[in-house]
DNA sequence: CTGAAAGCGCTTACAG
DNA sequence: CTGAAAGCGCTTACAG
């Protein structure tokens, strides 16, 4: 644990001031190249590692960008985070991640640590509720922030938003399985009051209505226990349904696997479209129909964003939706 | 983006010295109550927040915890992960993530990274194959750093490893195959030159081979394709076999939808037997047996066995193995 | 219990 | 193109 070279034992190793030394690691065009390469080998000899905070503290920025993710366990979450932060690393930038678990206070928690630690950046997929006060300290330490795929602050000005075109996404999906012929279609997923859900069925619920059909929604949490439950009890009580749009894959997968149990074959006696495209999605039998947002180019393009708006200044727009995509498989068009 | 205030402006406004400010934030017991008020008074007036680098460089330490991920897109690491950070989190420290996506050249910028962002201490679940400059990197600067889950640096006296007990895992799946009245076990998934393969392999191989059983690998990628290729070979190809001990759940999902495809009955026809017990094996159809890891409340621990270490100089044995749990379910019983 | 001073390792004008 | 000096916001002995 001996203590680590400075730019002063580089300095004196390479024989220059240690203003010199400390222009090479900005990589300053004023200096000489065989300056720089003296400097280069001094460093190389003396296994001396840049100290970020010390140069932090003078006012460079700290490179380190805040991910703050209310469900990390959950695949659409993770596959987000996992793009954006290699984003981040492969333009020299590490990011401090957090989960907070759908938990206002926990999310409180970690922005307030974050700030401490001078992250440069957030990028944040926000819990629901959310203790504003967190919120306004970022602003007062104007630190550029932006707002994924859920919105807890209307201040867009100030905290940009980017998400996919749910409502399209939903259209996609009912619009195909009336083409398929079905008119009985429900909405299985997602909690009643939640913006998000009310994203995903609009599409639904539009399409329904402008085909003069019922809309029939099962709210409950998005997982997928919820699906299994709702596709044994179409089955045992509503046998007039034909098919579902899903708030999710993870409901999609749970109602696959409460229709196998149940005997129902999925393609055929009752169609199911998810929504998300999650790499399993493609995999499981029978292959699910989805609505694809690919999530991992939406953590990409969000990471992009965010490294114009530090690095070049270039402000995001206040809402961005990117499009989704409709995948047809056996799910809906059954098993051919 | 107005300047923060500082320590001097906090000073100021209460009427006492920086150093007393700086006591206060240290919950140092040698300031007096009412001045501690005072402080703390004038920190919420003036919306100060703590600068950690300028901290840091004085010689406190950073409350930064590098985890790096090998993988961080597949569950059983996400799960570790999440319940690591939050653990971390819970005791003040943030976690700066990095998913190297096997990748040892990722491993080593970001490992690189992270010491110059001044990181406390290092857990890392590694790339098989690793450039080992980094590691010694790491160790020239003193940070403490487990290895866990995968080991690649053998000097476990410099990085203790901890990781869950493999081999008995496989001894406990292979010997309920055995029990269910099967003979012709086949172990499927893995790349064949892992040390991980090995280990996970060598309680079937070893269990196999006390009672005088054939054994049979399919060695491949630990994906969910691979499973269900091998399923689809099984059963083209391989009729005498009866049952598999699957190298993780992944593999076993795989062979799932392999066989559902090819109108296999899982459970009698054929039993699995996965590994790691993911959130979703227990929600399929037919439920997957599997042996438990509880990566979750394994990644709690280790990022407590580093808390101690770092805030306590507990230094954690070299090599810690975490027992497992056979979970048996549908897979292996049958549909009941 | 509190204050004045030095210093952590860098960057940033400013001279030259 | 390079050097000397000041300063970023803290902590840490050291006095008092």
């Amino acid at each position: 644990m001996k203590k680590r070279p400075t730019i002063l034992d580089v300095a004196r190793q390479a024989g220059v001031s240690k203003s010199t030394v400390s222009l090479v690691l900005q990589n300053s065009t004023l200096v000489k190249e065989t300056t720089r390469k003296d400097v280069a080998t001094a460093i190389e000899e003396l296994g001396y590692v840049y100290n970020r905070s010390a140069a932090g503290l003078r006012g460079a920025t700290s490179g380190l960008i805040g991910l703050i993710i209310n469900d990390l366990r959950n695949p659409f979450f993770t596959e987000f985070a996992a793009s954006a932060q290699m984003m981040f690393a492969s333009k020299g930038y590490s990011t401090v991640i957090a989960n907070t678990d759908e938990d206002p206070e926990i999310q409180t928690q970690v922005i307030d640590s974050m700030i401490e630690h001078g992250v440069s950046a957030f990028v944040i997929s926000p819990t629901y509720t959310g203790d504003k006060s967190a919120i306004d300290r970022i602003e007062r330490a104007g630190i550029p922030t932006m707002q994924v795929l859920r919105q807890l602050d209307e201040r867009t000005d100030l905290f940009p938003f980017a998400s996919h075109n749910y409502a399209s996404g939903g259209e996609l999906a009912t619009n195909h399985l009336i083409d398929l012929g079905c008119s009985n279609i429900a909405f299985v997923g997602g909690l009643e009051d939640r913006p998000i859900t009310l994203e995903r069925m609009s599409g639904y619920s539009k399409v329904m209505a402008s085909n003069a059909l019922a809309p029939r929604a099962f709210h409950g949490r998005p997982s997928r226990a919820y699906g299994r439950e709702v596709a044994l009890r179409i089955h045992e009580d509503h046998r007039d349904l034909q098919a579902a749009v899903c708030f999710s894959d993870l409901v999609a997968l749970g109602m696959l696997s409460g229709f196998a149990e149940a005997g129902v074959q999925v393609g055929k006696d009752f169609r199911i479209v998810g929504f998300d495209d999650i790499e399993e999605s493609s995999l499981v039998y029978p292959r699910l129909s989805s609505v694809r947002c690919d999530t991992g180019l939406f953590g990409k393009r969000a990471a992009e964003v965010m490294l114009a708006w530090i690095v070049d200044g270039k402000r995001p727009p206040d809402r961005k939706r990117y499009d989704v995509e409709l995948i047809k498989r056996q799910s809906s068009l059954g098993l051919d």
